[in-house]
DNA sequence: TGTCGGAATAATGTGCACATTTGAAATCGA
DNA sequence: TCGATTTCAAATGTGCACATTATTCCGACA
């Protein structure tokens, strides 16, 4: 048919998931950086003007988010970002206790040559950062080390629920400044679990892994995340959605 | 400003979260209901035609039901009901052990007069529903005892995580014909477990749930859905999103 | 002066109109 | 007759317009 197009521009490509994902982890991203702090809401006119995409990418990036946990919807308010209570701090490492317990066991019980391999390069690696006093790369690293624990069970279902746990116990740090991040028992406790896996010491790998769990999660919840929110242009200051500076 | 409306009808109530629940529920009961069958396309025009609802409902739910997991979306192509493979039931079951058999470990350690209470009363049920050989009461129950014994730890992430993985294993129970359902080991594991769990007994309870789970994969794993494709006219019929025949 | 109430304004929610893409039927050629 | 190419219809994806809802602001009244 061949019909003229009624509006000016319009230039629209194929299924571009591209945006969407771009979209969708530049605010993650900006809540990871600490920038969106507990209360923030994240308007979507405000959202789309400063990401320079159109509202309805904006909002399925909400949606997905607020799926995923990251954010909380409240019908005809808006999304907002959650604050997350002490009790629910708890409630998510109690989970984690109970599954990586078992994954330090499953791994004492049944490792080979390349998963002793990978995990000795992990703690090399953070050794590194702490060595060189690179806070954000460590920040990074203390979070990969539990998802590569459950990777290495060769289980993916297992990777992706814990993944998810961690995004979710990690906010909070996130909120903090995470350059001010600073966890001197972190890198000591993964090398002392991987040496007693190594050794496969079950009983004493699962209760070195319980207590560095219950150590992070006292000093957790001991910090309560500040309270001012603050505006959406500044948030997201120098990030951007179509071209990544990365 | 009260502007004239351009085109006729168009009653729309405000914020109906009711009818995006009654969509979502009527998709997801017809599939517990083992109606939609692996590799089924999910036709948007043709599920808003027979729901009686717009598209954007029927796509919000879609959309919604891949994130959970139920659902298969392919860009482009539309939204299929996934095959789950041997491999990613047996991963389920695995996660799945390792968080029950830590479960009944806590509820072994610390339960009361009340949980126990609630212990008994399903045990109860679904003697009575083996009784009366009601195998749809007995599937519901089935599932729900493993929700139970979740929620009794008092962990609410705890429980929507568990939840999750319920609706995924349960899922091939579902294609299969569910008036078909007989599981004449589960009811009795079930007392069983709980009989330990009130006798304190924390390694008896555990490996009764390791076995329960292990006997639970082997036999659904040894099962293959099949693979005959079902339209969505007959596939919803007698389900409607607007009414409940409840 | 403080509080209650209504109007203006901004934001959210949703139906609709196309553009793009896919799948398959139809047509042509060997 | 079979295979490859073209054509066409249906489905998916997305921007847009507008109704509905919440919030804010401002003035009247006690």
């Amino acid at each position: 048919m061949a019909r003229p197009r009624a509006k000016g521009l319009s230039r629209r490509r194929k299924g571009d998931v591209a945006t969407d994902r771009a979209v969708y982890d530049t605010i993650r991203r900006a809540m990871l950086m600490g920038r969106l702090l507990p209360g923030t809401k994240l308007a979507e006119p405000a959202l789309a003007r400063v990401l320079k995409v159109s509202r309805e990418r904006v909002r399925k990036a909400l949606h997905r988010l607020v799926h995923e946990g990251w954010l909380e919807a409240v019908p005809n308010r808006g999304t907002f970002v959650p604050a997350l209570t002490v009790e629910e701090v708890r409630e998510i490492y109690d989970v984690r206790t109970m599954l990586e317990t078992a994954i330090v066991s499953r791994l004492c019980a049944g490792h080979g040559p390349p998963e002793a391999q990978r995990l000795k390069a992990h703690v090399g690696e953070e050794r590194i950062a702490v060595r060189n006093d690179d806070r954000g790369r460590l920040f990074g690293l203390s979070g990969e080390f539990h998802v590569l624990l459950a990777e290495l069970c060769g289980n993916e279902q297992l990777s992706k629920l814990l993944r998810g746990l961690l995004t979710r116990s990690t906010m909070h740090f996130s909120q903090a400044a995470p350059e001010r991040f600073h966890n001197c028992a972190g890198p000591h406790d993964h090398a002392d679990i991987v040496k007693a896996i190594l050794a496969r010491d079950t009983k004493k790998a699962a209760k070195l892994m319980l207590d560095h769990l219950l150590g992070l999660a006292e000093w957790q919840s001991a910090w309560r995340p500040p309270s001012t929110p603050v505006g959406i242009e500044e948030a997201f200051r120098g990030l951007s959605a179509v071209k990544r500076p990365a």
